[in-house]
DNA sequence: GTACGATCTTACCATACATCAATGCCTGAA
DNA sequence: TTCAGGCATTGATGTATGGTAAGATCGTAC
C-alpha cells in the first residue's frame, strides 16, 4: 500500500534506485475526500497530483453554472494544471476527488531536483507533455468533427475502467452534452445491440 | 528576408550567438506553394516546421471526407506533429500551406543538439510546449462549454490577423461548424451591431 | 471583356442535441 | 424499515446547427 507512486519512478520514470529515496523525501501525501478541492479556479496552481488512490476530476465551471469536465485521473495518473504551474498564472480550472483519493503532492521543487539529478526523469517527463498532446490533440480533433455517439464510443474504448467508476453525468460533462443526451445515446446503442465491455 | 528563424533563436530561445550559426546549419529551408503538402496522414513526422513567411494549417480528413482544421500557424510559428515525431508513430493528420510559404524544417538531430549545447533552447521547448498544452487546454474547454457564436468570438480575439488572411470555411473548419453556419453567426453578430476589429 | 471557379450568403427544411418536467430506482442515513 | 437525495430514464418540446440548393460576388485566366 502507498507504493505505487515509487514503483512509477522506478518503472516507468526509470529513475535510479539510489535517487529515489532522496526524491521521495521531497513529496507530500496527502488524503481527499470525495468532493474535495485540490484545486479551484483563481488560484495558482503549485502541485502536480499523482494519483496513488482514487480518481480526480479536471473541470471548469460557466457562467451558466455548469460544469465541463476536461480530464480524468485514476490510480497511478498524474494531474496538474501544467499551464497554471509552468507560467504562474491563475487557473480557469478545478481539480477535486471523485472518489475519496490519496495523492503524492510534487511541486516545483520536486521537478527540479529530480530532472537534475535523473535524466531519466526529465526525458520521461518529456515524454509525459508529448503523450498528453497527443490526446489532447486526438480529443480536439474528436470534439469538432465526430458526432456524440461516435464521441462515447471513443471514451469507452480508451477509458473502459472509467466507464464503470465515473457517474454517467460525469462521462457526458466530458463528451460535451447533457446527461439525458447520454442516456439516449446508450439507449440508441442498446436498441442496435451494441454491448459496452 | 530569411531572418526571422535566427532571430527568434536569439530573442526568444535565447540561444547564444556563438551557437546560433553551428545550429543554423542544421536546419534546411524549403518553400511549399498554396495547397501543397508538408505532412500526410500515414506518413510519420520527421519535422517540425518553423515559418519564415506564409501561413499553414494542421488538419484531419473524416470518413466523409471533410477536413477539420486543428491548428494555424503563421509567421514565427512552429508547427509540427510532436506526437508523431516524439513516438515515431504514423500521423493521423496533414499539414498543407494556406499561403505560399517558407519554412525551416528542423529535424531531431537538430532539437537534440540544440538541447545540449545550449540550456536556453532546451528551456524554450519546455516553454513550447507548456504553452501548447494550455492552448489545446482552453480550446478544448471552449469546445465542450461554448456555442459557435462565443468561438468564434473567441477566435477572432485570439487571432485577429488569422481572421483577415484564412477563409471564413477554414475558420468554420476549425470551429467545428459549417461556413453555412459561421456566415449566419456573422449575420446574427453584424445585426446586433457587432464589428470585428 | 467574358467565362469560370471559388467563396460567401440566404432560404428552406432536417436533424442532433438541449431543456424541462415527471417518474422510478438506488443507496445510505436515520 | 423508512425516507431523502442523487442519479438515470423517458417524453414532449425548443433551439442550434447541419444539409441542400440557389443566387450573389469576386478574382483571375483566357
Amino acid at each position: 500500500m502507498d507504493k505505487k507512486f515509487e514503483n512509477y519512478l522506478f518503472e516507468n520514470a526509470r529513475v535510479k534506485t539510489k535517487h529515489l529515496k532522496e526524491l521521495m523525501e521531497l513529496t507530500i501525501v496527502a488524503e481527499y475526500g470525495k468532493g474535495e478541492f485540490l484545486l479551484s479556479q483563481g488560484q495558482v496552481c503549485k502541485h502536480a497530483f499523482f494519483v496513488e488512490k482514487g480518481l480526480l476530476r479536471f473541470y471548469s465551471i460557466d457562467k451558466a453554472g455548469k460544469e465541463h469536465i476536461v480530464q480524468f485521473a485514476p490510480e497511478s495518473w498524474l494531474m496538474s494544471d501544467r499551464g497554471s504551474v509552468f507560467f504562474n498564472l491563475p487557473s480557469e480550472f478545478y481539480i477535486d476527488a471523485v472518489e475519496d483519493s490519496v495523492v503524492y503532492m510534487l511541486d516545483q521543487n520536486f521537478f527540479t531536483k529530480a530532472k537534475n539529478i535523473s535524466p531519466e526523469f526529465r526525458e520521461y517527463n518529456e515524454f509525459l507533455l508529448h503523450n498528453h498532446i497527443r490526446h489532447m490533440q486526438a480529443r480536439i480533433n474528436l470534439l469538432i468533427g465526430a458526432s456524440a455517439e461516435s464521441r462515447y464510443m471513443d471514451f469507452i474504448k480508451l477509458y473502459p475502467d472509467l466507464t464503470l467508476r465515473v457517474p454517467q453525468w460525469m462521462i457526458a460533462s466530458y463528451l460535451g452534452i447533457t446527461p439525458e443526451s447520454l442516456s439516449r445515446v446508450r439507449k440508441d446503442l442498446a436498441k442496435r445491440n451494441f454491448r459496452p465491455q
